[in-house]
DNA sequence: ATTTTAGTTGACCAATCAGTCAACTAAAGC
DNA sequence: GCTTTAGTTGACTGATTGGTCAACTAAAAT
């Protein structure tokens, strides 16, 4: 069948890490290739555009996200257990993002999303998708929470689930535009506290 | 003196206008000379680069946003009074733009900034302060509501200040890149819900 | 009214942009 | 070992990028 490679996937990580650490309108396609050692032409052979690239490199990390939220949001962990152990997980993945980028990168999907939020099309679906199935899982262990007793009813569910993921985005927002790592040491508190916080009077 | 002219300012608004709809390397300066109706040679003519336009563009949308804050911020209103206002301000803006590009276009201190974390210089300096400063105010209204017993002590307004505020980006965020203005219905409350919350236990 | 000076204009620049293509190469399957 | 086919290459395109400049224009100051 012809001659293999990893063109492919090298094209994805060199794309998707320079996309993170910049921005879309803000890389070029030569230099992804140039990142991934790669022609020009190769990128065409995979990839239609830069737009698809940009795409199939975002599955590609969303798919391995969700392995891990998968693990972290196991029943098997007490509900609260969860969101410790995802806070813990995202800002372990931070700092070893700082080390290797000497940068605070915060959330790609994030900052991919604001930039191209004017578009429309499958990426712009795909950022959006991941946004809501992110919230989901805050939601299923809240409501778990809840269920045994181990927060108020009120605020529900998914009242809390929208605000403690909206403050953990504000955070890796935060920690990106700042370059602080200090900023995510409040994270698990944070949203912790959120999780447990009781219905406004 | 000299003929006098308005391009100047033209020119600032259509670049925070096509900065804030879109995102900084995303627009050329063609387009914004297209939007202001002012040729490039006058572009250049006042401003010496596309950053520098950026820099002094946000310099003035921020002095007009700093004048607001002063009013929302008044001592004369209730600590937690001043927080409602500031969320209703930020609402309302929020409706005007989308009604007036089509769009929700959250904090553009915030989508820049992420955009341009990445750089170094009086912009990146410019923005950081901005951010600094603002949440500043939210300390100040926190700790005047713990001052009068409108809030427990503990946790500390620093920290209340700092998980509002990037729950407030947050919800920001998630609004621009989700288009949907009913994502904002929530910020006031959720922003006085955790002004009122009380310390993990 | 004339000089001064701030602002305007459009042509121009080299560099870079995303994307194309025909010729070429090497490995897989037979 | 030959054929098939997937992958590679580098030169190329036309459009756009940020930025320059000398000639020009009009209003303010004298």
């Amino acid at each position: 069948m012809g001659r293999t490679s990893d063109a492919k996937e090298k094209l994805m990580e060199a794309a998707w890490e320079l996309i993170w650490a910049g921005s879309y309108s803000g890389t070029s396609v030569d230099q992804i290739c140039e990142r991934a050692d790669v022609r020009k032409g190769s990128f065409y052979h995979f990839f239609a555009s830069k737009v698809e690239l940009a795409k199939v490199a975002l599955d590609d990390a969303w798919e391995k996200h969700l392995a891990e939220l998968d693990h972290i949001f196991s029943p098997k962990h007490e509900p609260l257990e969860r969101l410790r152990k995802l806070c813990e997980y995202i800002v372990k993945d931070q700092r070893e993002c700082a080390a290797k980028h000497g940068r605070v990168l915060g959330c790609p999907v994030h900052s991919l999303g604001s930039e191209v939020s004017a578009w429309e099309g499958e990426l712009q679906t795909k950022i959006k998708q991941a946004i809501a199935r992110h919230q989901r899982y805050f939601e299923s262990a809240l409501r778990d929470a809840a269920a045994e007793g181990l927060i108020p009813k009120q605020p529900n569910p998914a009242t809390r689930a929208q605000i403690a993921s909206a403050y953990m985005e504000g955070v890796l927002l935060h920690a990106r535009i700042l370059n602080d790592l200090k900023v995510l040491d409040a994270l698990a508190d944070g949203v912790l506290m959120i999780a447990r916080m009781s219905a406004p009077v």
